[in-house]
DNA sequence: CGATTTAAAGACCGCTTGGTCTATATATCA
DNA sequence: TGATATATAGACCAAGCGGTCTTTAAATCG
């Protein structure tokens, strides 16, 4: 046993890029044009990484592609995490959290989409890996949903017969339809007045 | 001006296959893999056409994938002019299309997934040809289901506050969003019970 | 320094892509 | 029959794909 720090220290030239803004601008390609549609070239361009450097740090198109979707769902769950903490109003921080779908399925910003649901539509019936990461994106959503419902009932803010997991169901699959209409670039005045509909139907 | 019909008839070898038999096997196509991963030889396979057959009768891959859109649209609407008959009753219209949709996103069928909304997200953005055929399509739908909403109004069906615009959006949504949920192959139970939760908050 | 590690540039690989074209067989017409 | 039109099979094409590898420069260490 050594008594040298267990780490060893790296004896050549260090990395001289940052590996999680090379995944954060693949992200950004994938969600652009999708999976098949990106080609390397695309990536190389977007990462300015050279093929090499791409290949030793993320072993292939479809590693890096895991990576990209991993980080665009902690992405989402971290936001979905501060709009509707427990130590706010849960009926405010669902508004918020409608307000943010909104904002992101309305115009230009509409027309882009959304990484994860292109990606639903495009992989996670073939592909296992994806699959399961859509698959538990939606249930932590649902979760979160259905935990700032639960405190709304609580606090008596819930019209007669809703009830907190079928609301949450209801209100996943609505965002989610959402940024499918979206592709069409709706007005953010519909959209929101939309959402305030549904959510009316649920507050008291 | 010549006193025969206008049609010339061909003088050679008649065509010997189903063109719309052919566009349908290649929606298949499409609709399970999408538009980038779907490939000659998978459409040739699946049309059983040669490659000189397949190009004379549709151009190019892109229109091939055009016909088939068209033609998924098509089935689509005249679903729903059926199950939305205006000489029917506006509610059990609507629960057959939320049941109809249920259907269509469970299991398997729900893996399975939707040409239309895979496209959208797809290629809705860059192209668009698509883009105005998904566009027209929500619309449509939208207009489909308001109409009923409407019938259901004025049959004082609907609960207190439901306006038959706001909420024919809110559905559409939904369903869209069933689509997306819907590549987890989530159980019909579940998603039959979600879609009574919703319609419940719309009827009387 | 020399050893080591990494980066970029780009040649290179086998394979697939969408698309064209030729050869040949076949089915219809006048 | 002969002309016409269509079918299939498959060779063929340039371009692009994802991925590997070599070369050379640069940055760190002892």
């Amino acid at each position: 046993m050594s008594h040298r720090t267990p780490v060893q220290l790296p004896r050549g030239r260090p990395r001289s890029f940052d590996v999680e803004a090379a995944v954060e601008r693949a992200m950004g390609v994938f969600w652009s044009r999708g999976y098949h549609a990106t080609a390397l070239p695309d990536l190389l361009r977007a990462t300015k990484l050279s093929r090499g450097s791409l290949y030793a740090a993320f072993g292939d198109k479809h590693s890096l592609f895991l990576r990209a979707l991993d980080r665009y769902i902690a992405d989402a769950l971290t936001r979905m995490d501060i709009e509707l903490d427990p130590r706010g109003e849960p009926v405010d921080g669902l508004r918020a959290y409608l307000a943010g779908y909104v904002d992101r399925t309305t115009g230009a910003k509409g027309r882009r989409g959304c990484l994860l649901v292109a990606t639903a539509m495009e992989l996670a019936g073939q592909d296992a890996e994806v699959g399961r990461r859509i698959a538990s994106f939606f249930k932590a959503m649902e979760t979160r949903v259905a935990d700032a419902l639960s405190r709304a009932k609580t606090a008596d803010k819930l019209a007669d017969g809703v009830e907190p997991s079928s609301a949450a169901r209801i209100l996943v699959c609505f965002v989610e339809g959402l940024r499918v209409v979206g592709k069409t670039a709706p007005t953010r005045i519909t959209s929101q007045a939309t959402a305030d509909a549904l959510l009316d139907r649920f507050i008291r």
